[in-house]
This record gives structure tokens, C-alpha cells and sequence, in this order.
DNA sequence: TATGAATGAGCTTTCATTCAT
DNA sequence: CATGAATGAAAGCTCATTCAT
């Protein structure tokens, strides 16, 4: 089955990446790392950024999907947010790789079509916001810009991971969920 | 005086690469925007990473001035916080193209010669971790850990500002500071 | 039947080789417009290049195949012209798409194994001279060097094959052989 | 000055696109047979392409700069055309490496710019119909389909110039123009 | 010091060909 | 025989860097 091939070839791409960065990174040393000749990747992949584009977009599917799930759960926010904050981590607990890769490269700007990648980003924080104005109506949070309220924590939790990931201090990884969980209390209520 | 082109340099490689990112720009770019010949580049940086290296410097050198500056004036490290706060962003709405390039091209990893690069983030971090462990020990603040304190606030600042020149929001830009300090604030006893 | 592939191949190729030129042709196009896979066209081809060495083949077999018959009838040389351009311009009529390609690949120089093609024109030419040559013998036209005269004519036949399939033009495909031939008329004695 | 390198870069291309053929000559084929480098080309020439398109652009100029010098001598069309003939294959006996890349690589179908190939045939078989109009109004010659007689010449003329290049045939090619005038005159009147 | 033409290593991408199924 | 995924050599092109002027 070829989607196998696909698979071997966005793992590999995420090693080398979080290794050397997108743009020294050699489509030789991805097929190289998947075992793969250079002409398989083009196979799966129309071009290098088409790659990256796949890895943001299969991460974005997997918040969406983490998010679609809790959302069906119908638990508080405080909750919510404390389970989506957890899974998060957790994914890049085990696989540090990927969370450079999605912490570093998200600027990537190559020419125009980098549009998988800046929405991942666009997305995740939106529905950040979207929890928060759900919880303002509510009453369960203060009074305080949804959307400041969205980019700040954003900010905060991807400095975290990228901090954590470049020492790399996997202790400040396992505490920076429950570390945030704190701060955002401060502005719940109750 | 050859200062002068060196300024120029600085100045046209920060506009084209906050535009076009780093590895999209080409030295004949920076050399077209500066009005200036591509080998005369050469006469003031020995490579196009060294450009690059010199931007994150002189800004890092920037902020230390202002560190400094505001240690000797003996304030309360609120004040101290909402002082440099203030004086970042002011610099960041005046050059947005400056700011572009310090939060996006953070993650360079041109091999091994990233110095200053990496830098520049770690020493602001450190800095702001001073900040606390000193108004931690004068029982300014609550007793939180000061490490994951600085990198949160670092990370959700260098968030925001990069939200807000993406898109580009200068309005998030002018309330950022004072809505970051609204939750500094929230950590602090008195 | 095997040889019905192997057809569908020649046509498929005349088809897109008449489109895009050999160069510009893919197997994997010459497969599709088959609807056959890639590794089909290597059961009847040992390469690529022997496909077009194919296709002049078959047309010079053709061509000698109408000399031969006509040779066999007996008929003046005015009367062997005539019959020989009306069949040659009837198949680029029937198949514009070989006539392109027979007039626009023969210069096919890929290495040193293009024998067939350059043989095409050759022969073709040959047989033109055979003919100005008996001619000659019997008196029938006046005395002009028969091999000038044969690589004259057949320029000039290709090249009006050629502008008439380029533009398109099948009006002056249809009365190009009644021009060559009155020009041709004018070396005859009667 | 520039200029000397565009034209070892354009002789070098003939030679070797003359041997080879246009899709197997490398750039790097050109750049050693012109003594530079390969990037050196590209400061002249945008792409591969762009070298065959200028070949042509130049050898369309100069047989219309012959066309105009021609028509300013106000001589009757026999010697105009005898003159042109002279001249056109004198050209290519002294340079048979641009003959054959001007009569071969004439049906390059590079995508859709190939503007200038094309126009080549295209205007010199108007210029040739232009002379066959003016000779038919000053009853020159007999009464024949001018833009006909045009393709058919052109044919001639070209087909007998490549069947001379590839032997090669020098003594073809020089008879060629004398043999090429007395066909033309048997359909002049006088 | 300023210039910009020359350089060539290095990259992405293509595609004819092979071969296991 | 048919298939089409895998292969990797080969090609066009880019661009940081050099250096003669």
C-alpha cells in the first residue's frame, strides 16, 4: 500500500527538518532518511514544500479533530481547555521532532502557497478564541478580550514548547501544561 | 563615512527579508534596496548569514541598553516590566518590518555559526527571569517559578507581535503592552 | 493479438509526438493516450527512440511499398510522379499528425542510432533519383544533374507538406501535388 | 565589453546544438566549448531556450537587413533573387555549423515561446512571396499562385541546404544557388 | 572603497527504464 | 503479457561569493 511510502516520507521529513531546518534540508537527505530514492518522494509529494504543507496539515487535522472530540463531551471550559492542553503536550512529548518542526518552520513563507501553514496557526487560535467568547457568554471567565485573550495564551504556550524543545528540557515540557492551566485560571471566575 | 553603509545595509536587508523571509532573499535584493553593488555588501559583512547575525546584535544590544538604563534608575519591577514593555513595542510600531524579522527569523539554524542568534532570545528570557528572581526575593510577586514565569510572558509577547504584524493589526500592536501587563499584574501580591 | 498493442502505441506516439515533439513527449503521455501503463510500451519497445525509429520505419516500408507497385504497372515516369505525390499527399491528408511528424522529427539525432530516420529521407530521395535517373536514360527530360534535382523536388515537397501542416492549410495540401507536378513538368522533354 | 561574450556564448551554442542537436546539448556543453562558466551564460541569457530563440532573431535580421539593402538597389526580381540566393548560402558554406542548426532546429516546439523560431520560415517565405507579387504585377513572370511558388522555393532552397549539411556536400552547396535560378527562370517569361 | 561580471557547487525536479507482482 | 511504483542519473538553473578593475 502506498500510503506507507507517504507515511515513511513525512516521518523522515520531520526528523531532518527539526534537525537542520527546512531550507537545509536536501530532499536527498529526506529520502535518505526514509530509505527511499530521491524520484519515490516526488511519487507522493508534487515538490519539497508540498511536504511541509502535509505535515502542518496532518497536525492541524489532529487538533481538530482532539477539539471536535471534547467539544462533544460538553465539559466545562476550565476542563476543556485543561484536556486540549494536556493532549497537545503529550504529542510532542513523543515526538519532540515534530513539535520543532511545527514550532520552527511555521513561517515559512515560500511564495504564495504557503497557505496550510499559516492557517495551522490561524486555526488553532481561533478556536482558542472560540472557547473563550463561548465562556465569556457564559460568565465563566472576566470580562477580557477573547481574541488578546487567544493570541496571549497562544503565544505563550507555543514559547513554551519551542523553549522546552530547543534545550531541550523535557521536565519543563511535563510541567508547561499544568504550569498554563494556572495562569489561565486567573482569569475563570470561579 | 562607511558607517553609513553599513546602516544602509542593516536597513534595506531587514525590509526585503521581512517581506520575502530570509532564505527567499538574495544578497542582490538587499543590494538593489540599499542602492548599493552586490560586492559592496562584502566590503562591510563577510557573508549573507553575518547580515542576519548583525540585525539580531544590534537589536539585542538595543534592549540590554534599555535594561540597563531602567536598573539604574531604581524602580518597582512593575513599573520596571511596563517600562520595557512600552519601549519594545514602541520600536516594533515604528519599524514592523524590523519586528518581522527578529520574530520570525529566531530559528535560524545556519549550521553551527547561530550565535547571536539563539542568543537574543535566551538572553532576553534570562533577563526577564532576573526581573522576577529579584522581585521574587523582595516578596513583590507570588511565589512562582521564575524560568517558566519569563518564558511564558517572552513566548506570548513575541506571539502577539508577531499576530499583529502577520496580519497586520496595529491596533493589537498599541494594546498589547498594556493588556500584558493586566496580566503580569495578576501574578503580583500588591 | 500482441500486434494490435503495438499499433495502438505507433498511433498513440504519432498523436502526441505531432503535438508536443519527441523531446517534449513523455512515455508515461504516449501510455495514456494508448491507455495502456508505462511498462506495457517496454513488451513492444525496447526504448523510446525506437518508437519514432518505428514510425519511419513502417512509413518508408509503406512508401517503397507504392514504388514498388508502381514500378511493377510500367507507366511513363510523368505518369509514376503523379501517382507516387497523389499517395503521398493522400496519407498526410487521412493523418496529419504523421505528416508533422515525419517532416519534423527526421532530424531525430539521438546519438548514433538514428539509422532508420536519416535513411528515410535518404531513400526517398534515392528512389526520386532512380526515377530522374531512368528518365534521363529514356530521353524523357532534359539533362539536369538527376541527384540536384531529386533533393530540389523533395525540399520542395517537404517543405509544403510542412507549411500546410503547421498553419493548418489543407487546401494547399490538396493542391500541392498538381503544383509540384506542373514544376516538375517543365524539366520534361514532352 | 559584454557583448563579446554574448556572441562566444551564441558561436559556441552553434557549434555544438549543430553536432548534438538542441535537447542534447547541455548547458554545460556550451559553457566549456565557450571557455566559461555555466552560470556565466545565464548573465546573458535567461534560459536554454532563450539562446536558440537569439540565434534565430539574429539570422532573421540579417537576411531582412539583405532583403532591405537589396530592395534599396532597385534591380529586377531575377537578380534580386539570384543576388539573395548567393548570399543566403554563402553564409552557410562559410559557417555550415549555423546552417544546420537554422534548417534542423527550426521546428522547436519549446512550450509556447518559441515565437521567434517560428517567425524565422515564416517571414522569409513572405519576403520570397512579396518578390514573386511584384514580378507578377510587372508581368515578370508567369502567372502562378505567388504565396505557392513561395513554400515551394523555400522547400527547395532548405531542402537542398540540410541534405548538403548532413553528407556534408560542399560541392552541392554551391551549386545549389545556380541550380535553385534556373529552376526559377523556366518560370520566368523572359 | 565601490563595482558587477564571472564562477561553479549545489539544489530541485524530471523521466526513461526496470522489475516484482 | 500487463502493470505502475521505484529508481537514480542527469539536467537546468540559482545565487553566495570572489576579484580584477
Amino acid at each position: 500500500m502506498g500510503q506507507e511510502n507517504k507515511l515513511k516520507i513525512r516521518n523522515a521529513a520531520v526528523q531532518v527538518i527539526s534537525e537542520k531546518g527546512f531550507y537545509n534540508t536536501r530532499m536527498l537527505d529526506i529520502a535518505e532518511e526514509a530509505e527511499l530514492a530521491v524520484g519515490t518522494l516526488y511519487n507522493y509529494f508534487k515538490s519539497k514544500d508540498e511536504i511541509l504543507e502535509y505535515i502542518f496539515a496532518k497536525e492541524m487535522e489532529r487538533r481538530m479533530e482532539i477539539i471536535a472530540e471534547l467539544k462533544a463531551k460538553d465539559i466545562s471550559t476550565k476542563k476543556f481547555l485543561k484536556e486540549f492542553l494536556d493532549r497537545h503536550f503529550e504529542v510532542l512529548i513523543r515526538n519532540p521532532h515534530l513539535g520543532r518542526v511545527v514550532v520552527r518552520e511555521k513561517d515559512f513563507s515560500g511564495r504564495e502557497k504557503s497557505g496550510n501553514i499559516q492557517q495551522f496557526i490561524e486555526t488553532l487560535i481561533e478556536a482558542l478564541e472560540d472557547i473563550f467568547v463561548e465562556a465569556l457568554a457564559n460568565s465563566e471567565i472576566k470580562d477580557i478580550d477573547p481574541h488578546l485573550m487567544a493570541v496571549f495564551f497562544f503565544g505563550a504556550i507555543h514559547g513554551m514548547i519551542e523553549h522546552a524543545l530547543t534545550k531541550p528540557d523535557i521536565m519543563m515540557l511535563k510541567n508547561a501544561p499544568q504550569f498554563i492551566m494556572e495562569r489561565i485560571e486567573h482569569i475563570f471566575i470561579n
